[in-house]
DNA sequence: ATTTAAATTGTTATAATATAACATTATGTA
DNA sequence: TACATAATGTTATATTATAACAATTTAAAT
């Protein structure tokens, strides 16, 4: 039996945008797409913030919401945006995606006071990155 | 001897604005910050922000990042705004400041791949909370 | 193939969030 | 006082995001 994958297949907008994050060695904001896929016939902040939100929804980006910016995912664990982690360089703002295992377990398993567990979350450390430091 | 702490006495602004956010039941908006404190004088965006990134800076208040919102400190251990969690509810919007050294304890020891330690972070939790449950 | 419905895209305008730059006033200190 | 510093006030503008509606493309039903 076949792993089954619901297979988003990106639409135009969405897979040009996805392209340009993808490439990106770091997040890009949503503008900075704009003026980036101009060129591409997308012209307007509507087109780019739709794509966005669906790659979101999919898990094909993430968004980081301390700095408003996207990156693309490369966790293939995280194909639903639900549970997400980065390291976040103060001065350079370099960005990386955390795929630990321990701490995806401790965080789906966290209860809080009133034991309650949540499966969404999002974290994000800052420091400095290893040629920052 | 005494424990030291810097008691960060609040400016005139600082105080109007946190004595606000500390009522409020909820995260507050800086727009409906500034059109609640217009009567007592605060009448522009500069002046509100100014007062938030300080209160934030010493700990009086937290920034709720996936919503642009802030809510003020209750848990007296995190005076300064270094490392916060928060669980928010997807439908009804509270937000709870979640105070666990369990929790706090595995963060701050965590270790990334290249062994990276993290003093500050900040993570939310959402969820649906007693009410909308 | 034609019609219909749904999804996607295009477009204009505007809302919401945040900061730059500079002027003024208050506060503390030599 | 005179000076420096911190805080506040003010205007303008930058940045991020969405509402509302029109046009086009795609897929399904007849
Ligand atoms: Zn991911
Ligand atoms: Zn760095
Ligand atoms: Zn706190
Ligand atoms: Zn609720």
């Amino acid at each position: 039996m076949k792993t089954m994958h619901k297979e988003h297949t990106l639409t135009k907008n969405q897979q040009i945008i996805f392209d340009l994050i993808d490439k990106s060695p770091e997040p890009m904001k949503a503008y900075s797409i704009l003026f980036n896929v101009q060129k591409k016939g997308i012209k307007a902040p509507p087109q780019v913030y739709r794509a966005l939100d669906k790659l979101v929804e999919i898990g094909k980006i993430h968004k980081i919401e301390s700095r408003n910016a996207f990156i693309a995912c490369h966790n293939s664990s995280c194909r639903v945006a639900k549970a997400t982690a980065f390291s976040i360089c103060e001065i350079c703002e370099k960005v990386t995606e955390i795929s630990s295992a321990g701490l995806s377990k401790y965080l789906a398993n966290f209860k809080d006071k009133d034991g309650m567990k949540y499966s969404k979350y999002n974290l994000e450390f800052f420091g400095l990155c290893k040629k920052c430091r």
